[in-house]
DNA sequence: TTCGAATGTTAATAGTGATAACATTGTAAG
DNA sequence: CTTACAATGTTATCACTATTAACATTCGAA
């Protein structure tokens, strides 16, 4: 009779529960939310998502996985406005991954933490390399026409890269930087990086 | 009568709960420790803590000085072991921090959380600079010898050698940069981007 | 010596992740 | 069509957590 009264069967809790823990988390600015507030957001009781999700961990790894999507987002838009193969491709590439780490405070922060179980891991692991693959290949395309001679150690370049970009977004991320260098600009520091490491054999 | 009989009052729990602390993460290899289990370990009953701390996270917040000393001295060490104002020492000052994350793992994780209410992380965030100085007075007196006209540059270039050390310990301590280069090596990766970083003005 | 401050204790609360036992519903086989 | 099972939801319940309240003991100064 009652149409508008909620059926007993959600229907599509699982999707709803992951979009739910990451509104959830964006609205609070901090993944530390409990099953109970997700639960009660969607509508549902808390061990209902029991039923999709091993345990917590597992919410926030799916959670994870949004929170890769949206970074990959960031970059494609960045890598859009930039011709491959350039210097100001790479500067796109390194701001987009700094301006996530800003906007996305919590996300950013949730990707980087290591809970999960093995196969957890793995399957993030995956999702991160995938991620360093578009580094590691523009830099291959930057070497390949600019730089032939430093074509071998593109591998070493791109991981050096990403752990300065990294370090940056994550300094800034407790607000270190501002402590260490009241003037500190994130992504001039990382375009001044970038540079230095591209112009040397790593 | 009973010589051996646990007097009332414990005499020093302050201190003997942040090193019981500090044990439990270590043995542990985490910082996910319960107030519970620091009170079990020094004999005492959970509240009895709150005399000393007023919470959880202020109990923490003693432990991250005591892992702040803990840097320090890697640190000293180090440098006791090279000239000042050469690459070696720079060298060597990067070696202890990421020999630091690597040995004290746990330690390495929890002083870069940013919890706490404002008054402690304005305490933290002293503590840190101070180990910011170090490193960037060690810049200065390098640039003074060997390239005078970046002197004006040492700041910048301090936070950027920071952020990659930074940068490449957190990937290590997540093992993240063996899932981009199982070759890579951690403290060849930082010993070449103080050489890029160091070679270029910032 | 006595009285208050400091520092312990046990009891209790609200909130947590998680499981068990039970209820309802979609769906596929007879 | 119906019936029985699998999927998915609910409420009760558990063991734990951080934290506070109320009470107990002891130290130290007046």
């Amino acid at each position: 009779m009652n149409q508008s009264a909620t059926p007993y069967h959600h229907g599509d809790l699982r999707n709803c529960a992951i979009v739910a823990a990451a509104e959830l988390i964006e609205t609070i600015g901090s993944y530390d939310i409990t099953i109970a507030q997700v639960a009660k957001r969607v509508g549902v009781s808390s061990p209902a998502l029991y039923r999709h999700f091993k345990d917590k961990d597992a919410l926030l790894m799916a959670v994870r996985e949004l929170a890769h999507l949206g970074i990959m987002e960031y970059t494609t838009d960045a890598q859009d406005r930039a011709e491959p193969g350039t210097l100001a491709h790479l500067d796109a590439l390194g701001s987009a991954y700094l301006r996530f780490a800003e906007d996305k405070k919590a996300f950013f922060g949730l990707m980087w933490e290591n809970h999960g179980d093995a196969d957890e891991r793995r399957a993030e692991a995956r999702a991160k390399r995938t991620g360093f693959q578009v580094l590691h290949e523009a830099i291959e395309l930057y070497f390949r026409q600019r730089r032939p001679e430093s074509l071998n150690s593109s591998l070493q370049t791109a991981t050096l890269l990403w752990s300065t970009a990294h370090g940056i977004a994550t300094l800034q991320h407790n607000r270190l930087l501002d402590t260490f260098d009241e003037d500190a600009d994130p992504e001039a520091l990382l375009r001044a990086a970038t540079r230095a490491i591209l112009s040397v054999d790593v």
